[in-house]
RNA sequence: GCACCCUUAGCUCAACUGGAUAGAGUAUCUGACUACGGAUCAGAAGGUUACAGGUUCGACUCCUGUAGGGUGUACCA
């Protein structure tokens, strides 16, 4: 309501002045608080068309503003232009009430109603444990889908995996080499491009327990129960990391299929009908050249095997032609080279670009008291991120990866996470968070009956701490949505920041308990709307909010 | 060489997509209620936004160039 009001007033004013409305009202919230709650640039936008100084014709403007004073209250023109709106008392208690008329699911909108989204995140081969950038990218898709879900759009939470070809034979090699190294042949040779990790060893010891010997000889029958049991040993302690940061996902897309299925081929055929790709040097060529990038780019080797390209775009194919109106997906920096090609490819298939979202995150680096550590203290090998939800936490874990920009390299500070206190940037919503708890707690153990007539408040005047605190209240649905349209889950941590800010501000200058009675029910209401944003906040983060800590 | 990302206070980062005096946390210094929870709050100090141009009423933000750091750049995935 209140932009749309700001949007009539002023095109009324503007009407009158007899200007077209060909212009672009914009209403920004002021960083200075002193501006005002709103502030217009419309006049500095006119100048130029209507040879006027910006403050004349702000003024005039201002002088054919006709506002409700239960709504604005004041409206002043500051130089070079701008024109600045502050809200009225009323205004405020509207807004607090629809806040906590919202109840307990205040922040879920429906704008995304019917409307598909598929977030693609994690996507790591079964051949190995997770690391950092897993960690990050993990998190930064799961709270990109809980964004969406929010909104009200169908989500769709995917994996896509490959569990065949090389790099399957490779992991089914290690594990073999250190089958028989335990079982006495310490000789044996590990493959030159083996996965060198201890994890190799324990499902080599598992298979020692329940097998014994039996699989000694390297025939194909034994060679493929090795690459099964390894693909799932690998694939569930994925899940299971995944799961102890309440990541659960609900499509495990397997790239196999693809080829199974015959859509590699149908997607080759789709491309040579359409004149898109070429044969050279006994390959298959993609005119990429043709597309708007460089340089054309091999979708077929000569030895008849399909690189990594042709299942990615096939892959994406799939996902429009499942039906999901909006494509999120989710890679580390390493990925960047095959973006263009994979969004080239699907866009002169017919399909539209602009619905794939791809999210690219920077490295972490792990740091210790400005030391970049590199290796775990326990194992000597580089960190997994088991290790890490070992050492710090779940929480933590969550919070520190999403916490900033996915542009920026990540910066995990291992003596902050691990610290417990004021210092570490998660305990303190958690903590504005069971504060609010406790002052509730005390409140309804009195005799404080908690059933308000939200209206009797209208009467009270708030004081510039509730005003505050309340303007903050009502920025929260449009920063879920900022968050998740930028698909940047760190906007909503900087909100979320602040609002504490303003909560822990209101709690020192605000006593509850011993207020008068209004005044008392109004603080209740402001309380109780204070932890359902921070308790649906952290949940939208996928982080816990303690009641006590 | 080329492509993408980054460079803001001692350190880690913001700045609502071009707005007003560039803000937080941390580190340093100072202060705070009868502890509705001090894991908090208030204040001081800290800046040539890497550098040089340009675009305009206005630039941390957009454009060009330079320097530094990162990630890629296969008939590897």
């Amino acid at each position: 309501m209140k932009q749309t009001y700001l949007n009539l007033i002023f095109n009324n004013a503007l009407y009158k002045l007899g200007v077209e409305s060909n212009y672009n009202l914009i209403f920004d919230i002021p960083k200075n608080e002193e501006h005002g709650d709103m502030s217009c640039n419309i006049a500095m936008q006119l100048a130029k068309e209507l040879k006027k100084a910006p403050i004349q014709i702000a003024n005039n403007i201002l002088e054919n503003l006709e506002f409700d004073n239960n709504i604005v209250s004041e409206v002043s023109v500051a130089a070079p232009g701008f024109i600045n709106i502050r809200y009225s008392n009323h205004f405020h208690f509207e807004t607090l009430k629809s806040a906590f008329e919202a109840g307990n699911d205040l922040g879920r909108q429906e704008i995304g109603k019917n409307i598909k989204v598929n977030v693609e995140y994690v996507s790591a081969n079964p051949t190995g444990l997770l690391h950092l950038g897993h960690g990050r990218n993990a998190c930064l898709g799961d709270t990109i889908a809980n964004l969406y879900d929010w909104l009200g759009y169908d989500v769709t939470r995917e994996y896509y995996f490959n569990n065949a070809g090389n790099q399957m034979n490779n992991l089914t090699l290690s594990i073999y080499s250190r089958y028989r190294q335990t079982l006495g042949n310490e000789e044996f040779p590990f493959p030159e491009n083996g996965y060198f990790g201890e994890y190799i060893k324990l499902i080599a010891n598992e298979l020692v327990e329940k097998y014994n010997d039996k699989l000694i000889d390297d025939n194909e029958e034994n060679k493929q129960l090795i690459k099964k049991y390894g693909e799932e040993w690998c694939f569930n302690t994925i899940k299971n990391t995944l799961h102890k940061m309440k990541i659960v996902q609900d499509v495990f897309y397997n790239e196999d299929s693809l080829y199974t299925d015959g859509k590699i081929q149908e997607l080759l055929e789709d491309f040579k009908q359409k004149g898109l790709s070429y044969e050279k040097d006994g390959a298959v060529w993609l005119k990429l050249s043709e597309m708007g990038l460089s340089e054309d780019r091999v979708i077929v080797k000569s030895s008849g095997e399909p690189t990594y390209r042709l299942p990615d775009i096939a892959y994406h194919k799939e996902k429009f032609k499942r039906g999901f109106d909006i494509l999120v997906d989710v890679f580390g920096a390493d990925h960047i080279a095959t973006v263009p090609d994979v969004v080239a490819g699907v866009k002169h298939l017919g399909y539209d670009e602009s619905k794939m979202n791809v999210v690219i995150h920077q490295f972490v680096t792990l740091t210790e008291n400005g030391v970049q550590v590199k290796m775990s203290k326990r194992t000597g090998k580089s960190y997994t991120l088991d290790e890490l939800l070992e050492e710090v936490g779940a929480d933590v874990v969550r919070f520190f990866f999403i916490m900033r920009s996915c542009h920026t390299h990540l910066e995990f500070d291992l003596a902050l996470a691990k610290e417990q206190s004021d210092k570490n940037p998660v305990f303190y919503l958690q903590y504005a968070h069971a504060r609010c708890c406790s002052v509730i707690r005390n409140l309804t153990s009195s005799e404080f009956n908690s059933n308000i007539d939200i209206n009797s408040l209208n009467s009270l005047t708030f004081n510039e701490h509730e005003v505050k605190l309340i303007k903050s209240m009502s920025q929260f649905e449009s920063y879920i949505e900022l968050a998740a349209t930028k698909n940047e889950p760190y906007i909503l941590v900087e909100y979320l920041k602040d609002f504490a800010s303003n909560f822990h501000n209101f709690y020192h200058n605000c006593r509850v308990m011993d207020a008068e009675e209004l005044v008392k029910n109004s603080r209740y209401v402001i309380l109780e709307t204070s932890r359902r944003i921070l308790k649906n906040g952290l949940t939208i983060l996928g982080i816990t909010s303690p009641e006590k800590m």
